[in-house]
Parts: structure tokens; C-alpha cells; sequence
DNA sequence: CATGAATGAGGCTTCATTCAT
DNA sequence: GATGAATGAAGCCTCATTCAT
């Protein structure tokens, strides 16, 4: 009870000031406790935001795979995977910029979280690929890409606007997605050759 | 000389330990100064930060103009600024790891940031609907969500990695950003009706 | 019951940890009780450790009389204590430094214990100088000298090397009491060996 | 200048209170500066007492070397000593309870200083020896015994009683050790007239 | 008797900032 | 401009003690 009641409390002071901003005594007096109660359960400030991150970590996970998994395709499981996401973003900002400090506080348990995260994007791509639902392409990349776009994303409008993104930005963002990802065999991916004046150096300098 | 040895030295310091656990006690020791000195040149703490922040957002925009403003087709142009960019965070690692934790310090900051990236991304992209070199899309969205994919490439592989990534990585992203905006007018981008039992809750509801 | 597993859980944290540095909490948790349960039976952590240090005194003084009592002549009574003494020390090395530890928790009752001590020391000191077995020396005097020299002697070997002295040591600094406090130029250092019924264990087990 | 004041009030508090039970607060409340000027001097609380304990250990080394550098026979060494001893005891009354409790504080520092004054004290044992001034014993158990008596003897009259103690105190212990380390049966207990360079002050002062 | 959660005062330490030189 | 000693507020954390159950 009063370990919810902490944690809580450290949710929210945590998202309004920052961890490095946050103090003990902010988070007791909103939890109603007195300074003391908090280490006996938590040795440190840092252990209740890992705790925090951990349990946003979670969460997020289960949200998106209870909602992607019982879809076939995966054209539907970005959709609904992004929507899912951005409506997390909303119902949970505290954790969500909980989650963002974190880089600063446990680079290690920020790592961690994306590789988890990117582990399972992962596992959905390949199989998808194994299907023929999207293209041959890097997995890691791709989930490291599409994070990226809808960790943006969620930053623009849930987070700095603080609702959903209008329709015509989540349909673009997901066409951008569909079409980044489809197998159609007709689609011209690159320019023809004249109007490309300069060659990528990764490729010509790695290979 | 002074102001530029404190700015190194903060650069530095703040992307060793973070805004909040670097001290002025550090930096002026860096940068082989009396810790009085500081400021004579800076006000505080914040504004030093700011400074830097500041500066990288400049550098950052600067690079990816100077990269992508020869370049005639859209295509080559997110190549190339992907590209810029990562060899950017390569290079700029601290730089990076400051803007990063600027979210924390100094939102306000870290949203003008991205405003004014995205501002010219937007420019980039409108310009190329005209000259029908890329689908219409909403052009934020799709800033948004560009820059978010390079932004989790910039962390996975130069920050977390400390190098550029493997060739294949690039391919796949690049090709993923292509597809995802190329006007190719045949390629099919939602799957048949029969293959999607979920709608798009934001398409029934916001429409 | 409750009680004696809390002066035991307390012997050994005291020990180890020192009075100020020892808790509650962690005594409480060594005797396998609830913390409240402490001050059931104490009213401070002030005064368990007072009763230790009672408790400690009394049994040292009594493993010194017990010793003693028996002894003719004082000679072997300074033999026989330093051996007491060098034993007891060993087998209660917790209550030892508990003892020590007591000049800077409660400086009366470090004090009122060696003045206990040299109060039997002084008694039998006196005794053995109406008898002619010891010189004409201020008894008191000779009571702290031979107590802080076999203080000394329990810390550097049993307390420092955890064992009982080798033989040669304690032989050497038998014969500097004994030589200390014999008699006169003429008088015997040792007495005839029919007046000394008890040997030194130390030197026929060490040897 | 700040870091003597600090160290003086050091002294003072922890003599009168502890090492535990002494602040920071309090000793720079003493010395007059702001609490945070002490960690301009001294990393933490346990610094300042070890340069403090330090310092007593090498001035009470230095007190007695001194007095019993010029001295030929041994006898007069142990005499001298002594009396320095008492005599620095009562001066620095502070610093003889810190080094006292520096066993709970520091446990390594305390035995350090005592196997350094031992190892003078060996020393000079030995030489007395290879001169045939004292009988042949363990001298390192004579150099813990008399350490022990003299301790015990500065606690008992000058900590204690805060003087000197009276000359049959001082004649007696003396007496006592000299008697202890006579070189013989036969050997003389004190050295002819013409062997006595120095006077013992007490008995000349006190009578 | 026993519990153990809760308390809150108090300690150590850090550090951004100032100011006399 | 430069110095660096000094400041003092503020934070984290410990722990002896209490009290309702």
C-alpha cells in the first residue's frame, strides 16, 4: 500500500522535475509519508526509478503484444502496433518521459529496454519475412528505424501536444511504414541512374 | 580562448557525467581555470548548457544543408543526410549525448531543437511533393518520422556500437525510407480485404 | 529467554561494528525478534550496552578470583592472573572490545570497572606485602602498571594475532612482574617449587 | 591558517565528545567558517581524525625520543620516558583520547601506532641488552608490558585525576620496572651516582 | 508478550555561486 | 581579466524510538 502509494508519488514528481530535480522529501510529502518511510522500500532514489522504468518497460510490452498478436499481417500489426503506441504515450507521460531520463540516469537499464523491445520487433519482422508479408531487409534495422519513428511521433503529438496526432499524420506515418516495408515486386526503389549524382559511401566503402 | 577552452571542457564533462552530476569544480579544472572565472563567462550553469545545445543544433543543421543542399533528388537526399548524420553522432559523440539530455534540462530547448529540424526537413520534403519526386504525405508526419528512424539508428549503432553500421543496415534503412515515400504508382501499399480483420480505430473515430 | 538472545545478538554486533556504528536493527535481526521487542527489555541501546559491559567486568573478575583464590604465594597469583587473563581475553574477544569500546560510550562505567579491578588487584597486592612475599611498593600504583601491562599484552597477541602468546613472551613478562615486585636484592624471584603448586600451562603445552 | 583552526577544533570536540557523537557542524562551528569550507581541507569526517591521530602519534614519538635520545643506561631511559609521557599526556589531554579511540574509529591506524612505538621501544631494549645493562627477555614483550603500565598509569593520574601523579606513584612504577628488568640477581637495580646525569624531575619538583 | 511499519530529527556531504584580492 | 577560498542551502540517507495491532 504505501509502496504503491510511493511509487506513485515518485511517478509523478519524476515526470514534473526530472529525477536529478526530484527530491526524497517531494515524493514522501505527496506520498503522505514521513522521509524515513521511503527506504524501507527503497534503498535509493535510483532504485525507484529503475523500479519505474521497469514496470513502463513492461507495460509497454505487454500493451503492444496483446494488441498485435492476434493479427495476421503484418501490415496490420505496425498499425495497430503505432496506434498502440501513441496511445500508451498518452495515458502514461509520466512514464513515458520517465522512461526518456533514463538515458541519463542507468544508461545500462535504457539499453536494456530497447534491446528488449527491438528483440521482440524483431522476432514479428522475421516472421513476416519467413511469410512473404513484407520484404527482405535487415530486421534489426528495420525495428531500430520504425522504434525511432514512432518514438518520434510520440513525442510530437502525444507528449508536446498532448493528444493524438490527426488522422492524416497517423495514416501517413503509416503508409510511409506499408510502403517502406511491402513486398511489391513493380515498385521502383531507386532513381535511375542519371539522377543520382552521388554514390552512398557506406556502400562503396564497405563493400 | 578562455570562453571556447570552458565550452570544450564542458562538452566534454557534460557528456562524461551528464548535465546534473557534472560540477563547475570539473569543467574549470578541465579547462585549467579558476573555477571564478566560469563566470565571468557564463551566468550559470543552465547557460553554458544551452550554449552547447545550441552550438550542436547549429552544427548538426548546418551539416546536413551543406550535405544534402547539392542533391537533386529527394532520394539522394535522405540517403545523404542519413548518412551525414550518423558520421555527425560519430563524430560529435558528446555533442549528441548533450542534446539528448537536454529533454531533461532544458525541454524547452530540446522541442526548438527539433522544431527547427524538422522545419527544414519539411521544406525538403514539400519541395519534392512539387516536383512529384515523393507520394504526398502530411510532410511533418513524415519528418517527424524520418528523423526519429535515424535518430534510434544514430543511438543503436555509433553511440551503442561506437561505429558506423555494418553496409546492409544502411542498405535496409535507406530502402526502407524509399519505399516508404517513393510515388511509385502501382505498388500496393494496403494488403486485400481479406487479409485485415482490424481497422484502424484512429480512421473510424477521428473520421 | 528473549532477553539472553539479545545480549548475545548484541555481544557480537558491538563487537564487530563498534557501539555507534552497530543498530538496533541489526541486533534485533541477530536475535531473530522484532525490532520493538527491543525495548521490551531495554530502554536504550545505551544500556544493553551497559549491561554488557557489566556483565563482562563481573566475569573477568571472577575468572581472576576463581584463579587466584587458591594461590599461596603472589608470585604465582600474578603468573596464574596474566594466564586468566590471556585466556579470557581469547575466549571472549567480543566482550573485550566491548570493554575497550566503553571509554568513549560511557566513561564512568569504564572507569568504575578498572577501579573495581584495581581494587582487588590493590588487596592482594597489600596482602602479599604484610606477608614479606612482594616489596614495599605504593599498591595502587602497581596495580594499574601490572594491569595496563597485561591489557597491552592482551591486545597484542590475542586480540591482534588471535592466539595465546608464545611461551617465551610470557615467560618474559612473568619474570618482569616477578623480578618487578620481588622482594629485595636478596630475595628469591621464584619460590622453592613446593610452594608452587600449579604450573604453567603454557609453557608445558607450548613446549 | 583555516585548515589549523579546523584541526584545532577538531581536536577539541572529538576529546570532548567522540569521534561519533562529534558534527562537522560543530567543529566548524568552533573554528568559525561555514560547514562546507571543511571539505575544502578534508574528504570526510575520518580524515581530519586520522591527521589527527597522525599528528599525536609522531609527537609523543618525537617527545620521547627526545628526552631519552641523550640518556646512556637504560635505567634512565624508562625513568625519563615515563615522565615524558605523563607529562605529554597531560598536555595534549585532547589528542590522548583521540589516539585512545581511534581503535573504534580506525582499528588499522591504531595498531600501526602502537607496532611504531613498539618498534622504538625494541630498539632500544635490544641495545641495553647488547650492553648488558637489562637481563635478556622477549623485547617485544617488554616493550608491550611497560607500554601497558605507563598507558595505564597515564589514564589512571593524568586523564583521569588531570595532574601528575604523586612521587611514590611515579617512585614505585619506576622501581617496579627497573626492578623487572635488572640484569641478574646480583645485578645492581640502580646505576652509581656518577651514571646519573638526570634527575628525576617529579621527585625533585614534587618534593 | 511480540510485532514491524512508521517516524522525523539529525548527520554528512556536495556544489553553484560570490567576492575580496 | 583572473583567482580560489569561502559560503550556505539543500539533498540523501540512517537509525533510535514509538505505537497501533
Amino acid at each position: 500500500m504505501t509502496r504503491t502509494r510511493l511509487m506513485e508519488a515518485a511517478e509523478e514528481v519524476f515526470a514534473e522535475q526530472g529525477f536529478f530535480r526530484a527530491s526524497i522529501a517531494e515524493i514522501t510529502r505527496r506520498a503522505g509519508v514521513a522521509q524515513g518511510t521511503f527506504y524501507l522500500y527503497f534503498k535509493a532514489k535510483e532504485e525507484i526509478f529503475r523500479e519505474l522504468v521497469l514496470q513502463m518497460s513492461h507495460d509497454l510490452r505487454r500493451a503492444l503484444q496483446e494488441a498485435t498478436a492476434p493479427v495476421v499481417h503484418r501490415c496490420d500489426a505496425e498499425r495497430i502496433g503505432f496506434e498502440t503506441f501513441l496511445r500508451f504515450v498518452l495515458q502514461h507521460r509520466n512514464l513515458y518521459t520517465v522512461l526518456r531520463e533514463c538515458e541519463s540516469v542507468d544508461p545500462v537499464l535504457h539499453r536494456w529496454h530497447y534491446e528488449r523491445l527491438a528483440e521482440g520487433y524483431v522476432r514479428g519482422l522475421r516472421m513476416a519475412m519467413v511469410r512473404g508479408q513484407i520484404r527482405e531487409l535487415n530486421p534489426e534495422a528495420v525495428s531500430y528505424a520504425l522504434m525511432g519513428a514512432f518514438h518520434m511521433a510520440g513525442m510530437r503529438w502525444p507528449h508536446w501536444d498532448g493528444g493524438l496526432p490527426p488522422p492524416e499524420v497517423v495514416d501517413s506515418i503509416v503508409s510511409l511504414v506499408l510502403y517502406g516495408i511491402h513486398p511489391g515486386p513493380t515498385g521502383r526503389i531507386d532513381p535511375p541512374a542519371d539522377e543520382r549524382p552521388l554514390q552512398s559511401e557506406f556502400r562503396t566503402r564497405g563493400d
